[in-house]
RNA sequence: AGGCCCGUAGCUCAGUUGGUUAGAGCGCUUCCUUGACACGGAAGAGGUCGAUGGUUCGAGUCCAUUCGGGCCUACCA
């Protein structure tokens, strides 16, 4: 029986062939755990993915986020929780609503001429062909999910749990439905949310536009405004009542130009003094200012444009204009009539659609709101007493700055595709019924009802997510042993959208939860994922990275190394395909090892690495260094973990196996594993032991090859199923040993001084020298005990101790422990070892003469702590003896 | 308008509560095809931490000011 493993690595092949496995046997598969089982003791670990739109293709981000996901995953699996990874799709309003209209579109075809019911179902016949996109990436990616769990938002069990939630906050008296105004997306056709609208600065106009008063047109107000096609719809001019220029208007009247309609001059705080004229125009239907201003002073409402924002019959003549068409007219009209005072620039922001970046239009409609403070009140007191927990920690005051100033929700989209609102409208008297289901009558009158036409807002039902994925409003077991989650990963442009919404639902639908209402312990924010050039990926630039392809081109391990190597909480992420080809050579690294390993195996046989520490591997010093340095290791990884440090964990990891495993260890042990058979099997028995820790360390950063190896190395007949399910070392303090570390430690340091002069003088590589050792008994021990590690890695062949100083030779190198020569004949080159030894000494007189200076410091030494001086004093001692070496080595050069 | 973040080697980033000689990867220079790996090995050069001022025995690390870059929130006519 041999080891397999082919002779390159060749990531594609493996990988495939692994995620499949890990998904067909169901592997990160968690049942309910009944009560009393073995299971039901375990901690327990729950994520929720963030659900990717059904429209979505994966991106960079998304793959940052489930690689941390995944690692966090992963480690927590194999470190003895039960651990729960839940996987969906989210069906996107909008974002899905648009697709599937584009491509009518293309069929010269409308939803309106579909017809409601069978445009939904196109949409779900979408669905099906393309909706499963990301998910699939993410099987091929390896994710540790719960297949069996996954979930759709518009799933049956889901939208019913939408509709209690929507009834019971109607029974609490926390929806309402009102005519306010909204954000209206004239191409959307529909409202959207405060979130929805993102702003852009915008070099626009501010025109100055006089308004005449009734009954004397020699007098006027002059107003200005950025939107002057709203001035059909004004209802009053509104002038500060503290403002003395106007006090003789007050009670006046003023004629709307154009339309000649009167309206009254308002005294009101939403006119600023300070703000041009300071008379303000008022436009109730369409300003939400103007529409508080229309409120306090009973005026009417007029709305003067219709869903496409085309002017509508209010506006008289400018009627059927579009709202920038009817702008240019009345803008033309004003001049002809001399009302127009000044046109001057005015930069602004304006708002435009999240999805289709038209300019948004603020327009009063009827539509249904989330009475919110309540439920912001126990969201921000939850973080306040950290139930949750942000990191990086900042993001809780970003998350309370917009809390604090928190608006009602506008949760109705005029939309098809969505949860539909559980409403009834009577056509009789117009009841509205809230209902769990539909009502066969009105309950006031008994007449016909129709339901609402209008869907929910997207982030809705996402925000339910942590309790209904879990069968609320079910009393389930899921419930009880998974909510609350543990953690959220996530990225912060969702921070309001989603995480803050899920707080606030989940905080008040689970407040009787005996382990908490929160839905979710833990909030980690990942980074943005920028280009090699720190430039945000988007498709306009044209640097948007595929993740599919760049996993392709370096392997899913390399790619998910490099994201993790960088994801340090708060900082960017520059991907850079250099670094992730570095990382792809770190793979091969592994998969050569594990060759190396498995060709001795091989050679020996009958040699049983999973049989536990050899009696005397102990009498090895790279045996104790490197178990202890696996140990240190370990506990270093396990602590970064904790604090989501990725980036400082897999530097741990990745420096421990190259720099230390392979280029020390491995080498160390060379000719112990070409040599006898005895020697071979103990040899192979320790480092087999070392190798599975070693992959069992790396395996929640590169799960494949890991996986791969570590099956290889059980010749097929593996303890268990993958090694995703063994456990996750720990630091073990027994197997620490600080005197094997420092012992190495000193032999790494003469080694290197060895290699360090052969260079300089050019020493054939494959020449064998001669060396003399100047130092005390005790490292002379040490090097005695250790000669051949010392012959074979430094190139060595004879090792003379010598009594007195080697300072005056020409070739050698100090440390405040030894002194070492080479035993060599060439000539070297005396200016340039002059220049580098007069640099050292002078470095070294510079630290020293810094450091007398504060020892002499009475300052310092009252203040200081005192092993902070006693390190100084010992630091003191040690510059001195190698600046005393090094002067002789001046000396002896002249 | 308010809030937040960043500026450390040629490049991309680390640098924990201020404490001894500021680190890594990539790139660069020199040497080496030694049977795991040239996707490799060995050795080396290279930063005074954006600027200024302050606190401190001691600052890349804290404070202030300033310059440069980025982000988020917001109903400014």
């Amino acid at each position: 029986m041999s080891h397999e493993l082919p002779k390159t690595y060749d990531p594609g092949a493996i990988e495939v062939r692994w995620a499949e496995y890990w998904v067909n046997e169901k592997l990160f598969s968690v049942k309910t755990p009944e009560p009393g089982s073995k299971d039901a003791k375990l901690p327990v670990f729950t994520l929720l993915l963030p659900p990717p739109n059904v429209t979505g293709r994966l991106h960079m981000g998304h793959m940052l986020n489930q690689t941390e996901m995944d690692i966090v995953m992963r480690w927590r699996r194999m470190s003895g929780y039960l651990t729960l990874w839940v996987p969906g799709t989210d069906h996107a309003g909008i974002a899905t609503q648009m697709m599937v209209e584009k491509q009518l579109a293309t069929e010269g075809s409308t939803r309106q001429q579909l017809g409601r019911e069978a445009f939904i179902s196109r949409i779900w016949e979408w669905r099906e062909h393309y909706g499963g996109a990301i998910l699939a990436q993410m099987k091929r990616l390896g994710a540790s999910v719960d297949w069996d769990r996954e979930y759709f938002t518009m799933d049956d069990n889901l939208s019913r749990a939408v509709t209690e939630v929507f009834v019971r906050l109607h029974e609490q008296g926390l929806v309402y439905r009102g005519n306010y105004i909204v954000n209206w997306c004239p191409r959307c056709q529909t409202a959207i949310s405060d979130l929805e609208v993102v702003h852009e600065d915008y070099a626009g106009k501010l025109y100055q536009i006089r308004y005449p008063v009734s009954g004397d047109h020699s007098k006027s107000l002059t107003i200005e405004t950025t939107r002057p096609e709203t001035m059909l719809g004004d209802t009053a001019v509104a002038v500060n009542p503290r403002d003395e220029r106007y006090t003789a208007l007050h009670g006046r009247k003023l004629v709307l130009p154009l339309l000649d309609r009167e309206i009254p001059i308002i005294t009101d705080e939403l006119a600023d003094p300070e703000f041009g004229s300071g008379a303000v125009k008022v436009t109730p239907a369409h300003d939400p200012n103007d529409f508080q201003a229309g409120l306090r002073h009973n005026l009417p409402q007029i709305n003067v444009m219709d869903q496409e924002a085309r002017i509508n019959q209010n506006g008289g003549p400018y009627a059927g204009l579009d709202r920038y068409e009817a702008r240019e007219k009345i803008l033309h009209d004003l001049t002809e009539r001399g009302l127009l005072v000044g046109t001057k620039d005015h930069s602004y922001a304006i708002g435009k659609c999240q999805r289709c970046k038209t300019i948004v239009e603020p327009r009063l409609s009827m539509q249904w709101f989330i009475k919110i403070q309540p439920l912001a009140d126990r969201a921000i007191e939850a973080v306040e007493k950290r139930e949750i927990v942000f990191t990086p920690e900042n993001y809780a005051k970003t998350y309370f700055e917009w809390m604090r100033n928190i608006h009602d929700w506008c949760i109705s989209r005029q939309l098809w595709w969505g949860h539909r609102i559980p409403a009834w409208h009577c056509s009789k008297c117009n009841e509205i019924t809230v209902a769990r289901t539909a009502p066969s009558s009105c309950s006031k009158c008994g007449g016909a009802v129709v339901q609402d036409p209008d869907v929910l807002d997207t982030w809705f039902s996402s925000g339910l997510l942590p309790f209904t994925v879990f069968g609320w409003p079910e009393k389930t077991r899921d419930l009880d042993i998974f909510y609350p989650t543990s953690l959220l990963i996530t990225g912060f442009d969702i921070l309001f959208f989603w995480v803050a919404r899920m707080i606030m639902l989940g905080c008040h639908f689970m407040a009787d939860h005996p382990q908490g209402s929160v839905p979710f312990k833990e909030v980690y924010i990942h980074a943005l994922v920028r280009d090699a050039e720190r430039q945000k990926m988007s498709k306009t630039k044209g640097n948007v990275l595929d993740p599919i392809e760049v996993t392709e081109k370096f392997g899913t391990d390399a790619v998910r190394f490099t994201l993790a190597s960088m994801a340090s909480p708060g900082t960017d992420i520059a991907f850079s395909e250099t670094r992730t080809d570095g990382y792809r050579a770190f793979a091969n690294k592994i998969w050569n090892a594990a060759r190396f390993m498995f060709m001795h195996l091989d050679r020996v046989g009958g040699v049983s690495i999973t049989a536990g520490v050899p009696k005397d591997a102990q009498n090895y010093l790279e045996n104790r260094w490197i178990l202890s340095r696996l140990n240190h290791v370990a506990g270093s990884v396990n602590q970064s973990l904790t604090e989501y440090r990725f980036d400082e964990a897999a530097n741990t990891v990745y420096s421990f196996f190259w720099g230390e495993f392979c280029d020390w260890y491995l080498e160390i042990i060379k000719p112990r594993l070409s040599g006898s058979e005895n020697d071979a099997r103990s040899a192979l028995a320790f480092l087999g032991h070392i190798f599975e820790a070693a992959l069992r360390l790396l395996s929640p950063f590169m799960p494949f090859i890991t996986e791969e190896i570590w099956h290889a190395m059980y010749e097929g007949k593996p303890p268990g199923k993958s090694i995703a399910l063994s456990r996750y070392p720990q630091c073990h303090k027994a197997a620490l040993n600080d005197q094997a570390e420092e012992q190495m430690m000193l032999l790494q340091e003469l080694i290197v001084s060895i290699r360090n002069l052969r260079a300089e003088l050019k020493v054939e590589p494959k020449e064998k020298t001669g060396i003399r050792v100047h130092t005390n008994a005790e490292v002379e021990k040490l090097v005695k005990e250790n000669r051949s590690m010392l012959e074979r890695l430094a190139n060595v062949e004879d090792i003379q101790f010598v009594p007195g100083s080697l300072a005056n030779e020409k070739v050698s190198r100090a440390t405040a422990r030894f002194e070492v020569a080479l035993i060599y004949e060439q000539k070297i080159d005396v200016a340039a070892e002059t220049e580098r030894i007069t640099k050292e000494l002078n470095k070294n007189k510079v630290l020293l003469a810094s450091a007398e200076t504060r020892l002499n410091n009475q300052q310092f030494l009252s203040k200081a702590p005192p092993e902070i001086v006693e390190g100084l004093k010992k630091q003191v001692e040690e510059l001195k003896v190698i600046i005393e070496k090094l002067r002789r080595r001046l000396d002896g050069l002249k």
